[in-house]
DNA sequence: GTGAAAGCGCTAACAT
DNA sequence: ATGTTAGCGCTTTCAC
């Protein structure tokens, strides 16, 4: 008897989104007496059933109070033994809100990226939204195709990670002048006065080099990106404070400046390990070159960590694995995402968004591996 | 102050230059005189602007035929000017149909099935579909949520691969019995009579042992996975397959049961390294079993591959950067979402979905790299 | 505490 | 080629 009503508050949690513990009893529902060949049941057919009014139907699925618990819980199995499903597109489309989260990436599969879009289903799940995903591919008429179309779904809000190279904002301001909330990760956009979700980078460039400094290291060099992005230069910056810190010299030799490709991270290895006055530890603006890096110096017979102390940043999956592992920064891509998510849904429901640009920074994790460990 | 507002907008976009007609577009789109203040433009205003009706403008906007070229630009020219942005959810309530796809698998963070994901994406992109992503964790119950919440949102179908230890399918069966296809790839379910994506892994197992017996190996040992699972019995059978065509026997000492993960890949390492009977040669399960054995080797001065070849199943991010890189089997995950996604909006558009269990196999690559390659 | 009625924005017969 | 009309299934104001 308490099967009914746990089933079809069930279903409503997923409509509203009572804090209730949720306990699934889908049974009940293959008894055909009532079900119409065609289309759904729908709450006229559970109110002429009763003989009551659909709005009556309505009140008691909701849970609204002004119903008495005698008719709500008669209202409530009638729908369970019709199998009544609520259609939620009907009312979305009454509501003006669709509970739903847009979200726009570069490429779904990236490690980083994959771990965001779990954090934030998780959230998204727990508090009743759901999310649609797409993906840009870096090409930016691709994610102002996307970011449009999720307009034109009425989602709630969007949590985007632009394009490499987007520099028309239009479709953001889209959003922005309709008042409904965006939340940028990662790749940011500086034109739109919004909320954003980034790690440490400054801090995670410092922690790497002192670190480094720490096992030793007397000479370190840098492996750093583009420059025109924040991340990169915010990777640098912690570097050079940290020497400055440390009372090392910043020597603009020891900055290799490339985009962090395997490619470039053998070239800059080759540069900075051929010459007379080598590096006795390189702190790499990213993994993959630094995996570069790490098989160059094996390759050339330099001993990792006694000659060469190695540093990645980012902790992809393989930098657990490899010989020697790889010390790494570890970004928590998970917790960004729940971040995006929580705080897009606060400015959904407190309908207030920030009054400038707001940056929420989460903390790195510095992974001590084989690859810088000297004693 | 909406001057002012028009003002930057106005040089915002003649700055960057942008095609004219858009800087036109969004010109006009500041002029208040079009603007509802509450609310989106809607084909209504719109008619109400031209003095026409809302079903014209509407046919217009679907490009209806039936619409002459002139009123049909006319409209269209006007939607624009004065910002209009179709709803979708509108339609989608009127049409019963939603050009959305549900999806439901473990663990979205997983390698195989983000990029399986992606791959969904992509071809429901081109088509006109949006994607909605949900993850079960593994629990049945989580699973089942998802499913019945999917159905409210009234997805035009969903794409599953199943928790783990999913015994009751009511949920599946809801959307079989109204007749809404479902597609089940990678951890299927027999209980449903529909189109499921999978890989050939008996091919995969039969590959990987004809490959070590050609490179010479003459004892060849196998790690399977759980045999309840159809995936893991395949890999087994096609190994067994192999060895008899090799004129190799089949040993049962040499096959080592397990779950496939890190410490049971240590575990039957040591098992089958340490006796008397060595094998020249293992095929792992799964690339974190053969990751587990490679470590081992080479803490046992084994060499590989000289005195032993070892390859892996999955083809994991690492398997080509550990040393030595590990010779596996790619699975074609991004392939293995399109063609869901094909298959699925094959049977929502032309509303036949197959008569019986419906099995599609997509083929497997083995990569040889330096754990199994002898010449 | 319950019902009647209006309408969210769109599409699609059925007219003309 | 265009207009009229009637909903899709739901919520919600206003009555009683």
């Amino acid at each position: 008897m308490i099967a009914w009503r746990n089933a079809i508050d069930c279903i409503y949690f997923i409509k509203k989104k009572s804090i209730s513990i949720i306990i699934h009893i889908f049974a009940m529902q293959n008894d055909n007496s009532f079900m119409k060949n065609k289309g759904e049941v729908t709450i006229h057919d559970i109110a002429k059933e009763l003989k009551i009014s659909a709005s009556t139907v309505s009140r008691a699925l909701n849970n609204n109070p002004r119903i008495s618990t005698k008719t709500k819980n008669k209202i409530k199995e009638t729908a369970l033994k019709m199998g009544y499903r609520p259609n939620i597109v009907a009312s979305n489309l009454r509501t003006q809100k669709t509970n739903t989260i847009g979200v726009v990436v570069p490429r779904i599969y990236r490690n980083f990226f994959s771990n965001a879009i779990s954090g934030m289903e998780e959230i998204a799940y727990r508090r009743g939204y759901n999310v649609i995903i797409t993906q840009s591919g870096d090409d930016p008429e691709r994610e102002q195709f996307n970011v449009n179309s999720l307009f034109s779904s009425r989602v709630d809000g969007i949590i985007v990670s632009m394009a490499m190279h987007t520099t028309n904002f239009d479709h953001f301001k889209l959003f922005y002048d309709k008042n409904i909330p965006i939340v940028f990760f990662d790749r940011l956009c500086a034109a739109i006065p919004t909320t954003q979700i980034v790690v440490d980078d400054e801090n995670a460039g410092y922690q790497i080099t002192k670190h480094l400094a720490e096992q030793g290291c007397k000479r370190i060099a840098h492996l750093a990106g583009p420059q025109n992005l924040k991340i990169y230069s915010d990777r640098r910056k912690g570097y050079e404070r940290a020497l400055a810190e440390m009372g090392l010299t910043i020597d603009e030799d020891q900055i290799i400046y490339c985009n962090l490709t395997r490619e470039d991270g053998t070239k800059a290895a080759q540069t900075l390990l051929s010459g007379t006055n080598k590096p006795d530890g390189i702190y790499c603006g990213n993994d993959t070159s630094a995996l570069s890096v790490i098989i160059y110096a094996k390759e050339n017979n330099i001993k990792i960590p006694e000659d060469l102390c190695i540093v990645g940043l980012s902790n992809e999956p393989f930098a657990e694995v490899i010989t020697p592992s790889l010390s790494t920064i570890k970004q928590p891509a998970v917790e960004i995402g729940k971040q995006a998510v929580l705080s897009l849904i606060d400015q959904i429901e407190n309908k207030k968004r920030p009054e400038k640009l707001e940056t929420i920074v989460l903390p790195t994790e510095l992974i001590i591996r084989e690859s810088s460990k000297r004693k």
